[in-house]
This record gives structure tokens, sequence and C-alpha cells, in this order.
DNA sequence: TAAAAGTCTACTAAATCTATCTACTTTGTA
DNA sequence: TACAAAGTAGATAGATTTAGTAGACTTTTA
């Protein structure tokens, strides 16, 4: 499961994909109108700035801002970077590798070919998906509701 | 990320998978074999078997087996069995469901719809997956290797 | 110069995970 | 029949992670 700070994240890349172009975005905004609490929020855009993905401005008209196009900024990244990982076992995880301890002798692990597996299908998807398409998606789905 | 109980319950249905059809297998086996904590092992497999997966034997002699043959028992049971949902966002878990708090309209969240592709992805592989096919993919990799 | 808005560090509360303890029941065998 | 082997059960403790809060500080604009 992502953790909260994961799916905030996430959220608030979509508002600001919407607002890509604009003048920049408060935090409170973003924070009130995705019901996210607010001094959480202030945590995880920061560490997206300090990333580069966002910029921000400070005082009166200050906020937050992409950095790139949202059609540049791939969900894969955005788990990355809060510490959620793709991979369901550590020994089949690129950026959050451990060994198991359970086990003997990875090469030959059944599990972890089976969990590698699982990885790159998910890994796939999730680098592929950029936070324009999830706008996209969000999009075609209203439509589809409407018409 | 899976469970320590997730990962030790399917290492101990695979020792179990290859011991199909013999004498039930001790816990402290299983436990000094595969590195996992006995008292630990003894409440997991109590669980899987109360699921209705293995049968036990009480007194000298006695231990667990499988109740069913292992490649009729798959991956995805497991995870679930021990609490590890498949999906990484709760609105999308068939068996752990749960609405977001922090979205307004499931049918046309754009993030919801990722990863919902993301859990068909993983379930697919897993439902696919049995304890036979772990064994069987251990036993290729060795005879890769020792090649 | 005051208000708006982001920055930074530290802290706490709650939940979850992992593991252990202790006492008990059942069964096989000497 | 007694003892040892092995599973059953529930409680609990320790560690780690997650989620959220608090407060003081800096920068910028009007």
């Amino acid at each position: 499961m992502l953790s909260k700070k994961t799916r905030y994240a996430i959220k608030a890349l979509v508002v600001l994909g919407k607002n890509f172009g604009e003048t920049p975005m408060q935090i409170s905004k973003i924070a009130s109108d995705e019901h996210i609490p607010k001094k959480f929020l202030e945590q995880i855009l920061l560490d997206l700035r300090n990333a580069g993905l966002l910029y921000s401005k400070k005082g009166a008209g200050g906020g937050y801002g992409l950095v790139k196009d949202p059609a540049e900024i791939f969900v894969v990244q955005v788990l990355r970077l809060t510490g959620g990982p793709v991979a369901l076992l550590p020994c089949v995880s690129l950026n959050f590798y451990q060994k198991c301890d359970e086990c003997s002798n990875e090469a030959t692990c059944g599990v972890r070919d089976v969990f590698l597996e699982v990885r790159n299908a998910t890994l796939k998807i999730l680098s592929e998906t950029s936070i324009a398409d999830v706008i996209r998606r969000e999009g075609f789905l209203i439509e589809n509701t409407e018409v």
C-alpha cells in the first residue's frame, strides 16, 4: 500500500499540473481543496521542490508550481521520491534493494523470481504514466459519465 | 512491501509443497531450515491451517502438511490470508476496500484509475502463479546455474 | 513595515509489525 | 501409565514507521 505521503504527493502534482503555466499556487489552497493536512503537505512539497520537480516563491502572491511540463513527470518518480518502493520484496527493488535474511540464494529463489515479474509489470505501467496522463484519464472519465 | 508474515508464509508453503505426499513436517524443522523465528511461524501456520490450506497433526511424529496439491494453491491466496493487500491503494482493493478520504469522486479519479491498472496486472500474475510454479521456477534456475 | 507565504527542525501520538512468553492440549511410545 | 514430542492459544512487549503538529524563522510584496 502506498503511504499517505505518496498519495498526497501525487494529488498535489495533479493539481499543480492542471495549474501549469499559471501563477503559483498556495499550499493552503491545495491543502483545503484536496483535504490534505496543511503542515504535512508543506513537508511533502518541500521534498518535491528539493528534488527539482517544483519551484517555490515566497512572500505574498507566492506558492508552488511545476518546473516541468506534467507530461514529463512520471508517477514512478513520485513513488520513489516519497519513499514508496515499487517492488513488493526488498530483494527485487532497484532503488530500495536489501538482501533477504531468510533467503539463502537469491539467484535460485523462486519466490524472488515471481515478485520480480510483478515488479516489472508495475514498473512498466508507472514509468509510462505521467501526471498529464493521470489528468487526461480523469477528464475522460468525467466526459464518459456526463454523456 | 510484503510483510515478514506474508513472506514466511510463502516460504513455508514452498517447503511444504516440496514435501507434499510425505509424512507431516515439524514447525521446528521449517523454522530452522528457512531461518524463520519458530514462535512466529507457529502463528502463521496456524492461520493457514484455519484457512484450510494446511492440516496439522499433534503429538510425536506430528507436524504440518498441505491439504491440497501445491499446483492448486496460488500466491495471491497467501497474500490475502496473511493480510497483505494486492492493491497499492485501498480504494482499488477487492478484499481490503476502503474509501479514500481525500478523494471526492472515485468514479472520476485518475489516480485511482492508474492504480487499478497496476492492481490488475499484479493480480493476473499472482493469481496464475501456484506454489508448484514457484518450486518449478526454483528448479529451473538451479539447473540453469549448474549447466 | 505589516502581512503573506514558504522554510526548517523538532517533537509526539498512534498504528503496525515482529517477535516472545507462558501455559495448555493432544498424541505416540517406552 | 508416564513422559516427551508437537501443535494451540492468548497475551504482551519492543521496535519501527507513519501521520500529523508546533513553533520560530526568512523572504517578498504592497
